[in-house]
DNA sequence: TTATATGCAAACGCTTTGCATCACG
DNA sequence: CGTGATGCAAAGCGTTTGCATATAA
């Protein structure tokens, strides 16, 4: 079963978001699009390199720092901090405020829209007397896949990809 | 008004905290955690590091960076990332699981605790299928001093350090 | 046609490391 | 004393940049 068609999706997505923003469609960018679409999870610049040159795209380094830039900036894909201390990337279905939740297994992450901070935030501000004016919320664990295979029945349709 | 007694007592806790890890009290390890205590906010190695050498501690770089990994593994400073992207560290007041919210103007920080996270991740659990393993949160903001500081009447106690 | 984007390679900034020396316990 | 810590400087690593060339619109 291959993912092809909800990569395209995904790939198209980017490409209209890096339209809208005014860029031009290069042959890279949607090349990188397409690498990004292909990964459903965080994925750093060195794996898009390493699959650009896998799949002969021969997308420079450069061109993906400075494609992940403007994807960042459009809110596109995100910037994150793994645990480990590495930071990563993950595009974003909704160009909402939202946060992410990624597989510390197979990097797969999904979208966190109104998870309820709001009282929180408020509460904090009340006992702290600072102006909460932004916050980031990461979690991490392991998609149900993941649970599966680490429970030790490795098979049964838990396939990462 | 200076904050010695303070720094002393934060100074004293990153001690006893390497000592309780086995480490050595070298006179280096004392000029960090002295410096560190001097600052009750985020800063970098960077910051350390001038510091040291402003005051003539002549604490070497990698001294520096070989310090502030030893108090993060044992939990007396965490790493935390910036809105910026820029990492920075803050020392931690408990050994409790927390989160810090800092004012982006001053850097001044306080340890959160208990801020009710759980319900929040025992609903996300239930929406994704995902098991939550860790999480973190940093929130942004403005203290009081430096709310007042932007409301435009830069007087009133509102120092920052 | 022309502003934008690319590739390359060098530069960059932060962090780590190898090794000889030093000093805490 | 002996192990663990330090200083120095060089190396490492991810990221950015300058500039000539190529290309989307």
């Amino acid at each position: 079963m291959n993912t092809s068609h909800a990569s395209d999706g995904a790939a198209d997505e980017l490409l209209r978001a890096l339209e809208a923003a005014g860029c031009r469609l290069t042959a890279e960018r949607r090349a990188v699009a397409q690498l990004i679409a292909s990964r459903d999870g965080a994925f750093d610049s060195a794996d898009l390199l390493t699959d650009s040159r896998r799949r002969n795209l021969g997308v420079a380094r450069a061109t993906i720092f400075r494609t992940l830039d403007v994807l960042t900036s459009i809110g596109a894909v995100e910037r994150l901090d793994l645990p480990s201390g590495e930071h990563s990337y993950v595009r974003c279905d909704t160009r909402a405020h939202h946060h992410h939740l990624v597989c510390t297994r197979c990097q797969r992450s999904v979208d966190l829209e109104q998870i309820g901070m709001m009282p929180i935030i408020a509460q904090i501000e009340r006992e702290t007397g600072y102006r909460v004016d932004g916050h980031r919320v990461e979690l991490f664990g392991l998609c149900p896949a993941c649970q599966a295979i680490e429970a030790g029945r490795s098979g049964e349709g838990a396939e990462t990809g």
